[in-house]
DNA sequence: TACACAATAT
DNA sequence: TATATTGTGT
């Protein structure tokens, strides 16, 4: 068959050749998914290890710019590759797996994974996967305003290492109505005329500290550090450390860890749908 | 003192 | 509701 024989317009380029590292330890379902992901027009690099894609993932963190992963593998379980990769650089990974039982979904979608696809895949479940791309690239701006057309910051030139993080990426407007804007890290409050009897004789110079938003993003981080220490070991102050965000403090991963507990033990709802589709 | 953790406040 | 702050024990 002519495999390549879809010529969709090519206006825009980019789905096209969207560089895809597919990571599968089953060598026929490696082979099918490579075969379907090319025949998305998407250019496709395939190993069977976890380790090996870990490897060529670090090696050269440009060259890909999304992940699919199994879960079940010998030689590293598909979260620990989720987990690393989230905490070490910025990629939307997917994963894949028979099991499609509820809780090892939530697993995979509370580790950070951005999508979680049932296997045998589809082709059309492929077709769409870029969108995962596009989706981080806007999750660290602001896009309540369309008039914001400042293109983000392409994260392969500027992100060799562990460039400093900051805070200021709240994307989560998860009501459609119009989200008050969150005051983001000016410093420009000047008069807060309340009527309010407050005493506090704070310094003229002191702003008000912004309160962290956890996205997306920085809660990869948070899983990823937690995970990697083990959740008897993840306390706040080893959890900030590792996941070495800029102006993060003890204080805020210590209270997103108590909330995190809650989660775990299940009891309070989890709002990970939320994360999926804004 | 520094920290973790739970409770409470905003 | 989400995050910050406070209180208490180690």
């Amino acid at each position: 068959m002519l495999s390549g024989a879809l010529r969709m317009e090519e206006r825009d380029q980019f789905p096209v050749g969207m560089r895809v590292l597919a990571v599968d330890d089953d060598p026929v379902c490696l082979k099918v998914l490579e075969t379907l992901l090319r025949r998305c027009q998407y250019h496709v690099t395939a190993t069977n290890q976890a380790i090996t894609a870990l490897k060529l993932l670090r090696e050269n963190r440009d060259m890909f710019d999304l992940v699919i992963s199994d879960v079940h593998m010998p030689d590293m379980d598909g979260f620990k590759l989720l987990e690393l990769v989230g905490l070490e650089m910025d990629l939307p990974v997917i994963m894949l797996s028979v099991n499609g039982e509820t809780k090892t979904v939530m697993k995979g979608i509370a580790h950070g994974a951005c999508d979680y696809l049932l296997k045998p895949v589809r082709i059309e479940e492929l077709r769409n996967i870029w969108q995962h791309v596009v989706r981080r690239k806007f999750s660290s701006r602001e896009r309540s305003n369309l008039e914001f057309s400042k293109e983000c910051n392409k994260p392969s030139s500027a992100d060799t290492e562990h460039g400093p993080n900051q805070l200021t990426c709240g994307s989560s407007d998860q009501n459609g109505r119009i989200s008050k804007k969150r005051k983001e890290l000016h410093s420009e409050e000047v008069e807060e005329g309340d009527d309010n009897d407050f005493q506090e004789n704070d310094e003229p110079s002191a702003a008000k500290k912004p309160r962290v938003v956890w996205s997306v993003e920085l809660h990869r981080k948070f899983v990823a550090a937690v995970n990697q220490l083990g959740i008897d070991k993840a306390v706040p102050k080893r959890i900030l450390e590792l996941m070495n965000v800029e102006k993060l403090t003890r204080e805020n991963v210590a209270s997103h860890l108590q909330v995190w507990h809650l989660i775990l033990s299940q009891i309070i709802r989890v709002p990970f749908l939320l994360f999926m589709s804004s």
